[in-house]
DNA sequence: AACACACGCAACCGCACAACA
DNA sequence: CTGTTGTGCGGTTGCGTGTGT
């Protein structure tokens, strides 16, 4: 953990969707002092939140490099991919790690939409990994809407840019938050998000979706996923 | 135009785990 | 070894918005 005890305010703690100005406040203090106690981050930065709430919110929302919109085809495959290969092994988080940009959270909502319109007989497929057929890939699944959300924190940079259009819609990634990052932090941070995983990458980049099935029918599962994947 | 319903998303809750005293 | 505290995660809920009638 390697934090200490922090002083613990019995204030109550507000609940419900956060207000720019708290989205603010735990922006910039995440980015100036980073979050290497997340008890301690509410306190210091003036919320009146606890620290899971502001991690959630930071990591779900405020993080530097999400990418915000519709999931790309590839990350749609990505996704049903990697949970056709974890199985009932899969967490969201393991998923995300591979999608970056894209939070487990995002990820956990899309899905469950996905289960909505999927066929039952795909989900129990698809959810139980009890078979090594593949998960058909192409019905029709919710989309996201073309048109991004626009942020608050997006709203932020586009005041403090002069009202230059959000990098993140150009591309997808945050590109003008990654170059702007002075913190080594958040350098750190960045760089080490800043692209899909490698091993995902390099498959995604090479493969076509039935040749991404048909590398993974090469290998072991197990060992593939525990390798691969850790 | 008004209402009901469905859907997507943000956030909360509870649990498990790890680190520390 | 045990209790406490902090963190991370998945599951779930509730609200806001879009869509259909």
């Amino acid at each position: 953990m390697g934090c200490k005890p922090c002083e613990k305010p019995k204030a109550k703690h507000r609940k419900g969707l956060w207000s720019p100005e708290e989205d603010l406040k735990l922006k910039n203090y995440v980015l100036k002092h980073g979050h290497f106690c997340w008890s301690s981050v509410p306190i210091n930065a003036g919320l009146q939140r606890n620290g899971k709430s502001c991690r959630l919110r930071w990591i779900n929302y405020l993080r530097p490099g999400l990418k915000r919109g519709m999931f790309t085809p590839q990350e749609d495959d990505a996704i049903l991919s990697l949970h056709h290969l974890l199985g009932n092994n899969s967490t969201w988080s393991r998923i995300a790690q591979n999608l970056p940009g894209i939070t487990d959270n995002e990820i956990k909502n899309y899905w469950h939409s996905y289960l909505n319109v999927l066929p039952q007989n795909l989900t129990d497929q698809s959810a139980s990994f009890a078979t090594d057929q593949a998960v058909p890939m192409h019905f029709d699944l919710p989309q996201r809407s073309p048109l991004p959300k626009l942020l608050f924190a997006e709203w932020l940079s586009l005041d403090e840019e002069g009202g230059s259009k959000p990098a993140a819609y150009s591309d997808g990634y945050n590109q003008a938050s990654t170059s702007s990052f002075q913190d080594p932090f958040m350098n750190g941070f960045v760089f080490n998000e800043g692209g899909f995983g490698t091993d995902l990458q390099d498959l995604l980049n090479n493969a076509s979706v039935n040749q991404l099935f048909k590398f993974e029918s090469q290998i072991s599962g197990n060992d593939f996923i525990g390798s691969k994947w850790e």
